[in-house]
DNA sequence: CCAAACTGTAACAATTTTAATAACAATAAT
DNA sequence: ATTATTGTTATTAAAATTGTTACAGTTTGG
């Protein structure tokens, strides 16, 4: 995963989650970010993607949230935006002729599998609406 | 955290879990994973640091666990190399003139100490000893 | 005591990853 | 028609990570 996609990403939700069903155009979330507006599309297009979040083209567009925001979890964020494991791999190939080596990155396999489960379960205890709540406080 | 570095260290701990209180040199262990003799040697430094494992300068030296592999934890390593939360924020300040802009990170940042502490748990159920064992079965 | 085998550490180079920027066709509103 | 906006691609720039080299300092064993 790059690790700051989750951040960006909750910070986009968290705009649409408050802009109460109205259109928000990239160029609004940039200077939210405070980043470029085609940085934000990226982002949004995965969103979309995955079917949290709608857009509109043309003069007025912009995108929303396809649901309530009580009813999109963090865990759904991080499904979204999670591309491996949260722990990584030793960049090089392990000596297959050392019996650590060889085993290692099946044994660490498993462990990152069970790692990325329990941030998963975590983060499915809290709701959109109750992270953005924080927010206006 | 780099992303790497527990992976590393986890190998690393294997070996020397795995060699038997016997002096391991940064070149031995280099060649299991494959890499640089410095690396691992910056690797071992914090290592070392923190108290796990003691090193040999000169002839013969090396490096090994000052103490049971059954009284190390995974999450002792965790410890060790975090040096950020698993997740990233994003890289530029948000927009202080936006209401989301301005909390966003404060609550970012009690989210991120949350999943930490979820995963320091996860780890703390295994020992380095229970881990190890899986590569030489 | 000397040569050899190590560690520990710093400085620097190379590589890879990530973020920023620019550009533009397509679409929709007014 | 003109303007605002998305969606997308390509490219450049910046940052982070990894690899390399070098060398002083420390032990061991002959």
């Amino acid at each position: 995963m790059v690790k700051s996609k989750f951040a960006i990403s909750i910070h986009i939700l968290s705009l649409l989650s408050l802009s109460d069903s109205e259109w928000l155009s990239s160029d609004i979330i940039a200077g939210s970010l405070n980043t470029n507006p085609a940085l934000v599309r990226k982002e949004l297009a995965a969103l979309k993607e995955a079917g949290l979040v709608e857009g509109k083209e043309g003069k007025n567009g912009g995108s929303r949230l396809t649901r309530p925001a009580n009813n999109i979890y963090l865990s759904d964020v991080f499904q979204i935006v999670k591309e491996n494991h949260i722990f990584g791999f030793s960049p090089n190939l392990p000596n297959p002729a050392c019996p650590v080596g060889r085993e290692i990155n099946g044994a660490l396999e498993g462990l990152f599998d069970i790692i990325d489960q329990a941030v998963y379960e975590k983060l499915k205890s809290t709701t959109l609406a109750q992270f953005s709540a924080q927010l206006v406080s």
